[in-house]
DNA sequence: ATAATGAATAATTTCTTGATTGTTCATTAT
DNA sequence: ATAATGAACAATCAAGAAATTATTCATTAT
C-alpha cells in the first residue's frame, strides 16, 4: 500500500502526502478518509503529516489549487491555438463547460473536495478566477491586436465574461440541464459576447 | 392572533391560511413552523388546511409563486419605462441584482423558503425563468423594432441574457461580494451585452 | 351534502451518548 | 539539531432513542 518515495526532502515527503491523500478523496471522498488513513498509506503516524501540512484542509487546499491548475491549463491550450479569436472565445467557454461537466460527472468525490475548499477556503477559488480573468484578458487583447475586437478596457471585458460564464464554472448548476443543453447555452452566450445586440451600420 | 377574514369561499379561506403561513415564514422560517401553528393562527385544526392544500410545501410553493411574480412586475416597470432599450437592458439587470440582494440581506428567512422551493420544487423555478425569458425578449424585440439592435433571434438573445446573469439571480452568491461590486459586476455585464467585442467599421 | 375535527399513523427532526477523528505536545529516536 | 512518534485532548460524527410534526381518515358538526 505504501507509495514508493526513495528521497526524503520536504518537497519529497510532501508530494508523498499529497499523492496519497489525493488517492484516497478520489475513491472515498475528502470528509471520509482520516488523517491515519493517509499516513498508513506514508507508512508515517498522522502525527507526522502536521510537519508537512498545517491541517487537513491545507491538504485538500493544495489539491484543490493542482486541479483547478489544471483546468487552467487547459484552457490556456484552448487559447493558445492559431485560431481566431473568436473562435477561441467559444471554444474557452466550451472549454469551461467541458472541465466542469466532466469533473461533476465523472469525479463526484473529487467535486466533493472542490466544494469544501469552495466553502472553507475562498482565497483558493479567488485566486483560480483571478487566473482565469488574466487568460481571457490576454485573449480580449489579443483581438484587440489583429482588429477583431475593439474592446476599450480589456480587463473589465474579461471581468464581465467571467460572470457571464458563471453556470459553466459551477458545479451546483451542472444538475439542471443536460450536458447538450448547456452546450448550446454555451454557444449562445458566446455569440452574444461577440456580437452584440447594438446594431451595426449596415455596409 | 387569528386574522380577520369574514367570508368563507374557498378563495379566502386560503387565502388567510396563506396569510398566515407567509407571516410565520417571514419570521421563523419555513422549516421551524409548523402546520398546527398556522392553523391555530386561522382558528382551525391543522387537518383542516389539507382541504386548501395538498401539503406545507404546496403552501410555499404557492408564497414564493407570489414572491417571484412580484419580482417579475418590478422588472416589468422598468423594462416598461420611455427610455431607450439598452437603458431598460441595464435596469433590468440592476433590479434583477438589487432584487436578489435585498432579499437575501433583509429577508432571509424567506429566501430559505426560496431555497427549499428551488431544491423541491423545480417547476415554480422554470416557470419563473420562462417568464423572465419573456420579458427579456420582449425588450429586445422592442430594441429591434426602434433600430437600437439588429438581433437576428431575440428569443435565443434573452436565453443568452438570462444565462449571463445568472450571478444576480441567486441569492447563494450574494455572499460573495459587496453590493457595490454587484452593481459593478451588472454594469459591465449590460455593457458587455449591449457592444458586444466586435470591432465596428468606424465612421 | 359540505366543513371541520380529533385521534392515529408515518415521516422527520431533535437529542443524547458513544465512538471516531483532527490536532497538539511531551518524549523518543536518529 | 531534525525527524518521528504515541498518548492526550477537543472537536466532530454516527446511531439510535425520543419527541415532534406532517399527513390521513373515520367521525362529528353544520
Amino acid at each position: 500500500m505504501a507509495l514508493s518515495e526513495p528521497d526524503s526532502t520536504v518537497e519529497s515527503i510532501s508530494e508523498t502526502i499529497l499523492t496519497a491523500a489525493l488517492r484516497r478523496f478520489e475513491q472515498y471522498g475528502y470528509g471520509k478518509t482520516t488523517m491515519a488513513e493517509i499516513a498508513a498509506d506514508c507508512d508515517m503516524s498522522a502525527a507526522n503529516i502536521y510537519r508537512y501540512f498545517e491541517n487537513k484542509l491545507e491538504i485538500g487546499a493544495q489539491l484543490a489549487r493542482r486541479c483547478l491548475a489544471q483546468e487552467c491549463s487547459a484552457l490556456t491550450e484552448v487559447i493558445g491555438t492559431p485560431e481566431s479569436a473568436a473562435v477561441r472565445l467559444e471554444a474557452f467557454l466550451l472549454g469551461n463547460l467541458r472541465y466542469t461537466y466532466e469533473r461533476w460527472s465523472e469525479q463526484p468525490r473529487i467535486n466533493e473536495l472542490v466544494e469544501a475548499i469552495a466553502r472553507e477556503r475562498t482565497d483558493v477559488v479567488q485566486e483560480h478566477l483571478r487566473i482565469k480573468q488574466e487568460l481571457v484578458t490576454k485573449l480580449v487583447e489579443d483581438g484587440n491586436r489583429n482588429g477583431e475586437f475593439s474592446v476599450a478596457d480589456p480587463k473589465r471585458a474579461a471581468e464581465a465574461i467571467l460572470v457571464a460564464s458563471t453556470v459553466f464554472e459551477v458545479p451546483l448548476f451542472m444538475h439542471m440541464h443536460s450536458y447538450e443543453k448547456f452546450e448550446s447555452m454555451a454557444k449562445n452566450v458566446a455569440d452574444l459576447i461577440l456580437r452584440g445586440l447594438n446594431a451595426r451600420p449596415s455596409p
